[in-house]
RNA sequence: GGUUCCGUAGCUCAGCUGGAUAGAGCAGCUGACUUCUAAUCAGCAGGCCGCAGGUUCGAAUCCUGCCGGGAUCACCA
């Protein structure tokens, strides 16, 4: 039991002796009081009145005195309308900041032995990493941290969508185009090099269709198809994939290839298999830049074809139903979805199929109690549609899957599409925010003493810092809006200020020699300390709420809210030089645990600390 | 059209299990570095919390309706 949790109880006993009335601790409202208010912390007596048949003053002050006289810690209180202030003691406070001292990790959680598979990322091999992927990266990772601290174990994963018609056309491209140029003849980064020849094929795409366009044959489905009202123009760009599909013979060639790949073609899957393996060594670099890994990682090349067995299964249990063509289909009409295909009449799997067994195989994997999945919010159609067929197939994992929705990110110019070659390319945007790091700190001259190794490892930590806590610090389910100048600012709220906090701190604690002192708790604790102190109380809550609602940026405005009361702080109490040694000592414990939970804060969200900046 | 998410300061966002006079940062304007790192601090200015009802002692927060924006409603993934 926490020290906070010693006065609610205090407080539900106080209830209970003076209006002989049982209440339950945590039905009390308990917050810290309002600065404009004398007082630590409030109690809404309130939502009390009607139970204990009293008016807000005569509760208020019962509970008051009652508190007073039974709990030494309780030393003043006040009551204003319906909210009781009470005032704590000095030695309150230094017990609050001793119990987090002696905490073994502070803000961890004991094991609660549930295992948890936290899946993110999950790119196609046919491109590289663009800015969304590094939204969905860090949510999943941060996410993964929080959930361990929060005592899951967690198994961190991708399905790597390694095969399909985007990847053939890639393939096709180099094939066509490439006249057997490499990565390493052509010096590019070898996942670059592959998406090259995505957009290349895209272009000579564009290329025949618009050849086509001017054709008889074009100009013919241009009459007999459109419709009225609508232009040349908006004809063919609503046309473009049934060409595609019918007309064009690019197109032919994607899909033979298809085909060819999923008959185990020996030279497509040879092309295949080098394409991916240049994919999978650029994704690696950005990953090892991001400070980011996976325990287990499933290809879609080998679990495409799973789920089918849940299918019959399914159809064994009147969960899904046949149609005359032998498709197969649920009806989820009753839950507020609709009809969903499962299995096409020709009995091959669709995305549905595929995410019910590879579902199914994970949890064959490893056991797990949960499954998040860490996707765009473009999807969440698709997983209120799976998690309701798990959960009629009675899979015994259906209760503990979650879908971690976050919001598409918008330019300031609008929409990113990778078409109109508007995406923020991944590596581009780590370098950018790096180099921004480097001019500041050059700037600053505080580093120069340093060799270049650890200069380059410092702009690294804190460009990354920056680039990081931009994207976290929002609300997952908002779609956020990136201004490239925001993401690199290094001022306010911002990934370095709280590095900046910590640097400080590092600063501070390797001039001094330091050692426990003697008693420290006659110390008069200021009220700027008292805030740090509670504030510093509050972490352990702060991670279970985030991991509780899968929402990292509560730890990341934890973060920030602490190293603003540090600032605040450090500008306004001398620490070296304090008045006394008992306050130099006591600042030196604080600035100490500030300087931790700064430091796992951000450790969860996938922030490095430096010690110099 | 159905479903769903979002709407808070000029901009980017907190606050949403209902609690006291709605908070930060950026941008703008003032001021503070011979001092423990100024990537900092202090101050000024900036708000029909999309709109309208309802519930409540109390609503940015909960409910309903509307407006605006996004996503989605494929034998695509």
């Amino acid at each position: 039991m926490n020290r906070l949790q010693v006065l609610q109880s205090a407080i539900a006993k106080a209830i209970q002796s003076e209006f002989d009335l049982e209440i339950g601790s945590e039905d009390l409202t308990i917050t810290p009081t309002r600065k404009e208010f004398e007082g630590d912390y409030t109690l809404v007596t309130f939502p009390l009145i009607p139970k204990l048949k009293s008016n807000p003053a005569a509760i208020g002050k019962k509970l008051g005195e009652h508190l007073m006289a039974v709990n030494d810690f309780v030393t003043n209180y006040n009551v204003i309308k319906g909210f009781l202030n009470l005032n704590l003691s000095n030695l309150y406070w230094h017990q609050v900041l001793g119990d987090i001292a002696l905490a073994d990790k502070y803000g961890y959680q004991p094991s609660n032995g549930q295992k948890v598979l936290v899946e993110y990322s999950s790119p196609n091999t046919n491109k590289p990493l663009h800015m969304g992927h590094i939204r969905n990266i860090l949510l999943g990772w941060s996410c993964s941290k929080i959930l361990e601290a929060s005592g899951y174990e967690v198994i961190k994963t991708q399905i790597v969508n390694d095969r399909g018609i985007a990847i053939c056309k890639s393939m096709l491209a180099w094939q066509k185009f490439g006249e057997g140029v490499t990565p390493e003849t052509a010096g590019i980064k070898s996942d670059h090099f592959v998406g090259k020849y995505y957009v290349l094929f895209e272009t000579k795409f564009q290329e025949e269709y618009k050849v086509w366009q001017e054709s008889a044959e074009g100009q013919s489905y241009l009459s007999q198809n459109r419709k009225e009202g609508q232009s040349d123009q908006d004809f063919f760009k609503a046309y473009k994939n049934t060409y595609f599909n019918e007309n064009s013979n690019l197109g032919k060639n994607a899909r033979d290839m298809l085909i060819s790949w999923e008959n185990g073609d020996n030279d497509v899957r040879a092309i295949w298999k080098q394409m991916n393996e240049w994919v999978y060594s650029g994704f690696d670099q950005t990953y090892e830049r991001l400070g980011v890994s996976f325990d287990k990682l499933y290809y879609e090349s080998e679990t495409y074809l799973l789920g089918k067995d849940q299918i019959a299964d399914g159809l064994g249990k009147g969960v899904f139903y046949k149609e005359n063509d032998g498709s197969v289909w649920i009806d989820m009409e009753d839950a507020k979805l609709d009809k969903k295909i499962v299995l096409r009449s020709d009995g091959t799997s669709v995305y549905m199929t595929q995410d019910i067994g590879t579902a199914e195989l994970r949890y064959k994997d490893f056991g797990v109690d949960k499954m998040i999945y860490v996707v765009a919010d473009e999807q969440n159609y698709h997983f209120k549609s799976l998690f309701e067929i798990l959960k009629r197939l009675e899979a015994p994992y259906a209760a503990g899957l979650h879908h971690l929705s976050y919001g598409m990110i918008d330019l300031p110019t609008g929409k990113m599409k990778s078409r109109e070659g508007t995406v923020v390319d991944a590596d581009d945007l780590i370098e950018e925010v790096i180099e921004e790091a480097r001019k500041s700190a050059i700037e600053s001259g505080m580093l120069s003493d340093l060799v270049k190794e650890q200069q380059e490892e410092i702009f690294r930590i804190v460009g990354l810092g920056a680039l990081k806590f931009f994207i976290i610090k929002v609300n997952p389910q908002k779609r956020m809006t990136f201004d490239p100048k925001q993401s690199v600012d290094m001022q306010g709220q911002t990934g370095p200020y709280i590095q900046n906090a910590y640097v400080r701190i590092m600063s501070i604690l390797n001039k001094i020699d330091f050692r426990v002192e003697k008693n420290i708790h006659g110390y008069e604790i200021s009220g700027v300390e008292k805030d740090l102190v509670m504030k510093l109380s509050e972490f352990p809550s702060v991670v279970l709420e985030a991991a509780r609602t899968f929402e990292p940026s509560e730890v990341a405005n934890y973060c920030f809210v602490l190293s603003k009361g540090f600032h605040r702080f450090y500008h306004d109490f001398p620490i070296i030089k304090a008045e006394s040694e008992e306050a130099k000592a006591f600042r030196i414990m604080l600035i100490t645990l500030i300087s931790k939970v700064l430091k796992e804060g951000m450790f969860l969200l996938g922030v490095e600390m430096p010690d110099r900046m």
